[in-house]
DNA sequence: CACCAGGCAAGTA
DNA sequence: TACTTGCATGGT
């Protein structure tokens, strides 16, 4: 609509960005070698954790899994055995089933295709994937595509609604939409806020989002 | 031992 | 629309 930088909500939302990155320093997500292995990635960490994620990825990496072709061909059983380690094996293979349907039939197979679609025909296709929540597809868009949606999880629920920018209801797109509506559309920005985010609710935030050693405490 | 992790779909009321 | 439940391993 007009000015984001400069509304009360933005500088609040800079400010707590400035204090995470100088408490943790640069987080540099996604931490993956291809577009395919983020997108891979971010179906295994559903609920998860990353050691967890690191352990599947690690598997299929050695198998040679970690490409559209060969993730096709192989089976769903040996897929989930491939994946044990991360979890909700048999519900993850077949969800990573589902996005390998949706990257052949859509796009050839190509994921370079996949990428320079439109971000909201993009992320609309990927929720369109069972399995594929508003989180996951919006981790794909920003890491994977590089378009600017602000990706919303659990950890920022809990910070904004605690800062009272949100309400402890709000939806995901509530959430979102005060993202958006504040801060200027830029890339690396989203890709650390969210990130620090993170890094914050696993250090510091489990039980309540805003405790006295959080580098965000007292902005509320 | 309990609790949590970088969610989502399906079922119920 | 708004809850609830199943899915599952590995670390604290």
């Amino acid at each position: 609509m007009n000015e984001k930088s400069g509304s009360p909500t933005g500088e609040r939302l800079m400010t707590m960005y400035g204090r995470l990155l100088d408490h943790f320093g640069p987080q540099e997500w996604w931490p993956a070698e291809t577009p395919f292995e983020m997108m891979v990635g971010s179906v295994l960490t559903q609920n998860t954790s990353w050691s967890n994620v690191e352990k599947a990825l690690s598997n299929l990496e050695r198998e040679g899994l970690l490409d559209v072709g060969r993730l096709r061909a192989v089976g769903t059983e040996a897929l989930a055995l491939a994946i044990r380690p991360a979890g909700y094996y048999n519900v993850k293979a077949k969800r990573l089933k589902n996005l390998v349907e949706l990257i052949v039939e859509r796009y050839g197979g190509d994921v370079p295709s996949m990428l320079v679609e439109d971000p909201e025909a993009l992320r609309s296709a990927l929720l369109g994937v069972s399995g594929i929540g508003p989180e996951t597809a919006d981790s794909i868009v920003l890491y994977a595509a590089g378009h600017p949606v602000f990706v919303v999880d659990a950890y920022t629920h809990r910070i904004l609604s605690r800062h009272d920018l949100v309400d402890e209801g709000a939806s995901y797109d509530e959430i979102q939409a005060t993202f958006s509506d504040a801060l200027p559309e830029d890339v690396p920005l989203f890709r650390e806020f969210h990130a620090l985010i993170v890094m914050a609710g696993k250090t510091y935030c489990r039980k309540r989002p805003l405790c006295e050693r959080c580098p965000i405490q007292g902005l509320e």
